[in-house]
DNA sequence: ACCGTGACGGCGA
DNA sequence: TTCGCCGCCACGG
């Protein structure tokens, strides 16, 4: 959680953790909003710091998936088992897949 | 400083 | 609805 004694994270994943950490159990955000919410114009440049976020899932970057409802990725992989895995925690949060794989817009939550 | 890359998003076909 | 293209922007080589 200290994420001030690592000098590899910057300004900006900072914020990206920041944002991201308050998203509540059982909810889940997109890429995009979390960018608009710390002023970035960018959906994939937020994307690119939670790839390397060094402290998944106490960051619960899993929350957070693609603004058409699909997964998006986890750890690092845009799909594979890691998304599987991602899957299962948010599964475990409460927060299921339609039968279409897609995330329920109802689960969204505003920040 | 330039360039390719990517866990994205929106829009037109 | 799905697919491709392009715009987006932080980062590392």
């Amino acid at each position: 959680m200290n994420q001030e004694i690592d000098p590899r994270l910057t300004p900006f994943q900072k914020k990206v953790y920041e944002a991201c950490r308050q998203i509540p159990k059982g909810k889940v955000s997109t890429y995009g909003s979390l960018a608009r919410r710390i002023g970035c114009g960018s959906a994939q440049a937020v994307g690119q710091a939670l790839r390397v976020n060094p402290f998944a899932p106490e960051v619960p970057c899993h929350r957070v998936v693609k603004s058409d409802g699909s997964p998006g990725g986890f750890f690092g992989h845009a799909a594979g088992p890691e998304v599987l895995r991602k899957l299962a925690l948010l599964k475990s949060e409460g927060v299921e897949l339609n039968s279409r794989d897609r995330i329920d817009p109802g689960y969204i939550w505003e920040f």
